[in-house]
This record gives C-alpha cells, structure tokens and sequence, in this order.
DNA sequence: ATTAATAATGATAATTATTATCAATAGGGA
DNA sequence: TCCCTATTGATAATAATTATCATTATTAAT
C-alpha cells in the first residue's frame, strides 16, 4: 500500500509544490483511505488541523492531486464530487451505493477487462471505467 | 419498441395527466431515441414546437416521467443529469463516455448478472447497475 | 540579507444546475 | 357557469463549483 512518501514523491516530481495546505488535504484522504469524501467533508477535516484553510484551496488541491492521479474524483450520485485515493480503486474494483442508508462499498474484480476488449473490437479506444451497483447493502436489507 | 401509446398509456394509469407541455417533452424523448439529454437540452428542442415552455415544467416533467419509469435518470460526467427513454437500456447496455468529443455510445451486454450475483452472496441485495467505460470513440480513436 | 518575480492562499463574487415559491391559468366536474 | 384542484411559467433560492483578486509566502537573483 502506497505511503505518505510516495505520494509526496509523486507531488515532488510535478510541477506542484507540497505545501502545508497541500499536506493537510492529502493528510486527511490518507486518514479516510477506502472513503469517498466531498470536497465539503475533506474541508471539514482539513480545519480540525488547519482552522483556517479555504474551500478554494481544498477544491484546487483535489483538482491538482487528481490532475496527478493520486486521487480519483467520481460522480457517484445526486450532484456532488467525492474524491478518494486512486490506488485504492486500481485494477479493478466497483462500488456497491446503498439506497437505502447511502454507504459505499467496494467490490473487486476482474471481469470488465474482457469485456473492454470486445468493445475495442469495435473501434473504441477504452481507458477507464466506472461500474457501480445501486442495491442495499448488508446491514439495510435485512429490513 | 415501445411507441408513444405506450407511453401515453403509462402515463394514464399514473395519477398525472398527458397535458400539452408533457406531450411536448415525451415526444422530444422519443424522438430522441437512444440519446442522453440534458435539461437544458430538452428545453431547447421543446421550444421548437412549444416557444414559451419553461425550464421548471422540463424539470418537473422529466421528474415525473422518471418516477413513473418511462425515463431513465442518470449522471454521466461533469456535473449533469441526463435523460433517456427507459426501455432504451432496458437489459443491458452500458454507455462510453468519448474522452475527446463527448460523445456517449452505447454497448449490449449481459456479463454482468453473473457479477451482481456473486455480490448478493456477500449480503448486499442488488436491484440496479450503472457501467460507464471511457475513452475515445471510433472517431476520435483514429488521432 | 534584500529585493524582485512568481506561486499559493483565503475571501468572496460569479456561474451552473437544480429546486422551491407563488401568482396566474387551465381543465373538470357539480 | 362557478368552484376546485392541478399545472404552468417566471423567478427567487439553493448547492456545488469555479473564477477573481488582493494578500501572503516562497524562490531566485543580486
């Protein structure tokens, strides 16, 4: 599992700086690895060390941090960013979004590299995908 | 393929009534087939036909159209919903979202029942899927 | 170290998509 | 026809995100 270091390395070897703004948000998606935060909830966090960092510069260092791979950003539903880091979700897992409390969770597998295949057969040229499940999860549908 | 009664008669059963400006929308849907559209997009091609409808009676009507499942209701990329008919992904087709143009194709596949099932024994109760792959449709592939 | 140039930050204005409000209108029975 | 309720269009309000801009921090050159 990748380490605080190696992400700063990757930050290093941009052309971005690891600032102490920087830091911090980075901090709190390696503190919520596995979690898909907001940019509102990772500004929550963020403040708990950081009183007064801005939601400007959250938003702009989850857009920096993503540009460079080291989050992935994904609509997941109804309207808002989260963000979470990319190594957690490589090669290959989904999401399961429960309907009825909200959560979300994870699934791996492989099976959609054979089906890019097909489509590439097609004359596409596939380079991500994004496949979640909408259902209940364990604990909601017992009811 | 169901045709416009059908629709009609969907919307029938419903508590709403078929008005002018729900026909309006409907017929845009429909002759829409197999695209994904924007409100903002509805509207426009609306107009065309009915110059002084308003955006909130677009909303209000791809709403209602969506509860009764004559629509289907989803968020593709950057911070949008869009529209299509139901029946057009009714089991199962999944969409590429073109990195270069924007474009958004569709692709027939039932791989994934297996998939959902192997969810379900870990306790999750599955009801829907939404299976976005992106990259670069036959067009734009070619630069 | 001092200064000049550049990059980053925080506050906040602007924008975009969507939802809520509300007065005016349109149908549908008594 | 008149009343009742649903629907509509205009527009205000909201929510998430992006843009602007003056201030601050960092870096490089002297």
């Amino acid at each position: 599992m990748m380490q605080k270091r190696d992400y700063k390395a990757k930050l290093d070897a941009s052309q971005y700086k690891l600032t102490g703004q920087r830091a911090t948000v980075l901090d709190v998606m390696i503190k919520n690895r596995g979690q898909h935060l907001s940019a509102e909830e990772v500004l929550q966090q963020a403040r708990l060390t950081r009183p007064n960092i801005g939601i400007a510069t959250v938003y702009r260092t989850l857009e920096k941090l993503a540009s460079l791979e080291i989050l992935y950003k994904g609509m997941f539903d109804s309207g808002k960013y989260r963000y979470e880091l990319a190594d957690e979700r490589e090669h290959h897992h989904h999401h399961v979004v429960c309907m009825n409390c909200g959560s979300i969770s994870e699934i791996k597998d492989d099976l959609l590299c054979e089906l890019e295949k097909n489509i590439e057969k097609q004359g596409f040229r596939i380079v991500d995908h994004d496949l979640k499940f909408f259902g209940y999860c364990p604990a909601c549908s017992k009811f």
